[in-house]
DNA sequence: TCTGGGGTCCTAGGACCC
DNA sequence: TCTGGGGTCCTAGGACCC
């Protein structure tokens, strides 16, 4: 299993921890017996490692077809016009080979006329193991698998549409798929609709292959170890914030303004609770670290509060546009401005080469180790990405 | 004792305009 | 006494995703 920040929750499961009824998203602790007993391994996240494997696979993936989406760490859909049902079922066999030789991973592929037919296919794919990590939704078996499906399992689709679909007697795909668009479009709105459609055959969702950059940027962490002074605070609001404007600055954007939240333990019903949250904009639109921590401690300064046991803070910056549109502020010392900004891409190429935090502003906390800093004690080597934790292979000759 | 993080899109309602 | 009609934009909150 692979724990959340904190080793705190399960966020992925091998099919034999599924097996064992662990849901997605538990408290480890509250597993910690069957864990024991059947010597589960868990790993705490390691996302410079995911994040380069994903890249590996991508890369593939972005010369196999014409077009092609990056929908998340794990995820793609490649897109192939006019061509047959069983040429694209042969392409995929050979692709799923070729990334299994040159990365390792084994991969499920599903094909569908739509996005959302293929990725019940993918799941048909990977849950079943006679298909070989292939399977076409064209096939004259994938309707028996939407009459069991449940509505939630379908993409798009969650907990609470599922739940008022049931109300009008709707419970699998099949059912949605034959179900009544004024009976969908009553209960679901546009969303459902759409997803209906799209498991009739009828496009509905594009493939989005243009980069588009994000419209807002969080950063926030739990603490390791509760916080309940101003001085640990400020320092957690500028490290969350120093790492929100490094991602701001790889997009090339800038952000107009921030804001700040601060909470207590809400599963803590023994102490008292308090959440604090304030925004406000920039003096000009930014991307330099030192300019939005300072509004950041501004408006921290506001909604701190002493006597409160305080459990994570998030940061947000919004009003996203791109760096090369910043508007200057008429009474802007644009001097300052342009060498803070040369100053950002030196600390950025730095901290690349020699290690995040590498250099870091004072604000962040001097000290290396902080308590309230998240726990990682499972952590598995950065195998791909760090030369200290290159993998060993050991030869022996006889 | 221990309970994650980072996104997107849609909708309703408020505020505002002429 | 009687108080319209047709828009746009913004925002918070909900629902969903990985």
């Amino acid at each position: 299993m692979v724990a959340s920040n904190n080793d705190g929750c399960i966020v992925a499961r091998s099919p034999e921890v599924k097996a064992l009824g662990i849901p997605m998203g538990a408290p480890a602790y509250q597993w910690k017996d069957l864990i024991r007993q059947h010597d589960i391994k868990i790993f705490s996240g390691n996302f410079a490692l995911y994040g380069d494997l994903s890249k590996r696979v991508m890369q593939i993936l972005l010369q196999a077809a014409p077009t092609v989406e990056i929908y998340s760490i794990d995820e793609a859909f490649l897109e192939f016009p006019s061509l047959t049902n069983e040429m694209i079922i042969s392409i995929c066999k050979n692709l799923r080979s070729r990334l299994l030789q040159s990365t390792g991973i084994p991969v499920s592929i599903g094909i569908g006329k739509t996005k959302t037919l293929a990725k019940i296919a993918v799941e048909i794919a990977k849950k079943n193991s006679e298909f070989q990590g292939v399977f076409s939704a064209e096939s004259d078996k994938f309707d028996s698998f939407l009459a069991h499906m449940p509505t939630s399992d379908i993409w798009g689709i969650g907990r609470k549409l599922s739940e008022r679909l049931k109300c009008f007697g709707i419970y699998t795909a099949k059912d949605l798929k034959q179900a009544q668009d004024i009976i969908i479009r009553k209960c679901t709105h546009l969303p459902g609709i759409r997803t209906t459609y799209e498991l009739r055959g009828i496009k509905c969702i594009e493939l989005q292959t243009a980069h588009s950059s994000r419209k807002g940027i969080t950063a926030s962490r739990s603490f390791g170890h509760p916080v309940s002074t101003y001085t640990e605070m400020a320092e957690a609001i500028a490290l969350y914030t120093t790492r929100a404007a490094e991602r701001l600055r790889s997009d090339k954007s800038i952000a107009s303004w921030i804001q700040i939240c601060i909470v207590t333990n809400y599963f803590r019903k023994d102490q008292k609770q308090y959440v604090g949250f304030d925004s406000g904009l920039l003096l000009q639109p930014t991307a330099v670290t030192s300019e939005i921590i300072k509004t950041a401690h501004i408006l921290l300064k506001r909604i701190f509060k002493e006597g409160f046991i305080y459990k994570k803070a998030i940061v947000n910056l919004g009003g996203i546009t791109p760096a090369s549109q910043q508007q200057i502020s008429m009474l802007a010392d644009i001097k300052t401005s342009q060498r803070l900004s040369r100053l950002m891409t030196a600390v950025d190429k730095i901290n690349r080469k020699a290690g995040r935090n590498k250099i870091h502003y004072a604000s962040c906390g001097i000290l290396k180790k902080k308590s309230w800093h998240p726990k990682s004690e499972m952590l598995s080597r950065r195998y791909t990405t760090s030369w200290q934790e290159l993998p060993v292979v050991k030869a022996i000759y006889s």
